[in-house]
Formats: structure tokens, C-alpha cells, sequence
DNA sequence: GTACGGCCCTGTTAGC
DNA sequence: TGCTAACAGGGCCGTA
């Protein structure tokens, strides 16, 4: 499940293979969600964002390509168009010697395609409410509580929506809870524990960086390659198995249909 | 504005 | 063995 380490791996894979490169052609499996790949053709892409989960590469008319790979979205180059995967959702022929298919392949279709002048998210919610950068300078304790305070849902909850901070997912909001120590149906966060929980998204997520993404089934690099923060998890997944700070069992519950894995020892309410 | 449930999707797994 | 049902979950949308 691509989260903001994920992306950003294939973000900065993907920038050096498309930076500068004009769209000779494109193609897309016939679903709104995908149709508006083919809305680049003549374009230049020019440069490779992320916001949050999601990829937004530039062109040279002033538009973006954002691109969100859902829960199992793929990017990868191959060397002619794959007509025999039938996951394949988007293509883009890229120009160059040798010229170069970019695909989008895509098992569940969670994922989307849009694309939108430069800048401008009101036609994607999600994005254009988006909260900060986990690595904004503006994003402080204080402006972190304060996000997380303008809602009573449970805080597990609110790093889901997207809007006290971007880019976190079911994994990774586990991960900082747990280090956190924190439950993950608190509702109200004291300026002590909101700077600790801060401080470990900061954690875990640049450490899902460093790692290349965190590989459980379908998540996989630009070239095909996994990552490796699928080893080094200390909540997710983990339900039924003993804490590795104070040794008693894992609990699992469910927060907004996922599934969430907590420590009833370690994150107390 | 906010909260919440339902929906989209299909491969995998559990249960009968 | 073969079938069915449950499950996984990010984002969007309709309703209250």
C-alpha cells in the first residue's frame, strides 16, 4: 500500500527517466480513473513532485500529472506496450533513444489519473486539503496539535484524512502510534504527546525512505525492485504477537475499516 | 463544516 | 476437491 515512503521512492527513481522527455503517445484502460493519461500527449515532462501519496510531474504547458497509485499501482518502464497484462491501466510512450513505455499497471484500480493546470487541486479533494509536509519547517508541535485538535474523531482517524499532515497511511500511522505510545483512539493530544507523535511520523516515514518503501505484497520500486521496511515493523501486521517494548500481546481493533494494531500496554487511551 | 457509512475493485485466504 | 464468503484498504461521495 503506497504511503508517503513509497512514493517517494518511485519519485525519485522515476525523475531521471522522465525529466525532459516529450509523449510521443499514451493509451488507457477505459475508466475515468485512467482515461486522463492521454491527456499529456505532446507534452514535456519538465519536472517530478509528491505531495502527500500523491505524484505530480509537470509538463511544458504548465499542467500536472497526478498520479495516485492507490492501493496497488505500479509504475514501470518496459520495452514495448505489455498486451498481454491485463492490469496494464495507463501507458505513455516516451521519446528518446530508444524510445521508452512508461506503464501503470493497477490489479485493484484503486488508483487515479488526473490531470490539472499547474498548482490547481479543487478538482482532487483529498490533495487540495491536504495538511503539511512531514518535513515542513512550519509544521510545528504547536501547529501539529492544533490540526489534530480541530476534529474530536480519534487521532488514528485524523493521520488517515490526510489533514494535520500528508502523506501517512494505515501503515505508517501505526508504526508512529505504537512508538509514540499512543492509542490510537485517543482523542485529544497534549502538547508533549503531540510532539512526541510528530516526532516519530518524522521517524518512521524517513525511515520508509531510507528503506525503499515497505513491500507487503504489491508495492514495488520503479524497477520492478522491493523495499525493505517490511522487516523492520514493530505494529502493523504484528497483532497476537508479543510487544517489543513491554512484551504483552498485540492487539488488533478496527478504525475506519482498518485494521489497526495497537499495544494495550504501551498506548494507553 | 463535520461525521459516518457505503462503494469501488480483485486476488487471496478461510470456512464449509 | 470445489465452492462461497470474508478480507485487504485509500479516497470519494451521498446523507444526516
Amino acid at each position: 500500500m503506497p504511503e508517503l515512503p513509497e512514493v517517494e521512492t518511485v519519485r525519485r527513481q522515476l525523475a531521471p527517466r522522465i525529466e525532459g522527455r516529450r509523449v510521443l503517445d499514451a493509451g488507457a484502460f477505459a475508466s475515468a480513473k485512467f482515461v486522463p493519461a492521454m491527456d499529456v500527449v505532446g507534452a514535456t515532462f519538465t519536472s517530478t513532485g509528491r505531495r502527500g501519496k500523491y505524484l505530480l510531474i509537470g509538463t511544458d504547458d504548465n499542467r500536472e500529472l497526478v498520479v495516485h497509485l492507490g492501493m496497488t499501482g505500479q509504475l514501470g518502464f518496459h520495452a514495448d506496450a505489455d498486451h498481454d497484462d491485463p492490469y496494464q491501466r495507463a501507458w505513455w510512450l516516451l521519446d528518446g533513444q530508444p524510445e521508452e513505455l512508461l506503464g501503470f499497471r493497477d490489479v485493484r484500480r484503486f488508483g487515479r489519473l488526473r490531470v490539472v493546470p499547474a498548482g490547481d487541486y479543487s478538482s482532487i479533494p483529498t490533495l487540495a486539503a491536504a495538511g503539511p509536509e512531514p518535513w515542513d519547517e512550519a509544521l510545528t508541535p504547536e501547529l501539529f496539535r492544533e490540526l489534530i485538535g480541530r476534529s474530536r474523531r480519534p487521532v488514528k482517524t485524523q493521520l488517515l484524512s490526510q489533514r494535520p499532515i500528508a502523506g501517512v497511511g494505515n501503515i505508517y500511522a501505526d508504526e508512529a502510534l505504537w512508538a509514540a505510545g499512543i492509542h490510537p483512539r485517543a482523542t485529544r493530544l497534549g502538547i508533549d504527546r503531540a510532539e512526541r507523535l510528530l516526532a516519530e511520523l518524522r521517524r518512521v516515514l524517513g525511515a520508509g525512505i531510507d528503506r525503499g518503501g515497505t513491500t507487503l505484497r504489491d508495492y514495488r520500486q520503479l524497477d520492478g525492485g522491493t523495499g525493505t521496511n517490511q522487516f523492520h515493523l514493530d505494529a502493523y501486521g504484528r497483532a497476537g504477537r508479543p510487544c517489543r517494548r513491554c512484551a504483552s500481546e498485540l492487539r488488533s481493533t478496527v478504525i475506519d475499516a482498518r485494521t489497526t494494531t495497537y499495544c494495550p500496554r504501551c498506548q494507553r487511551a
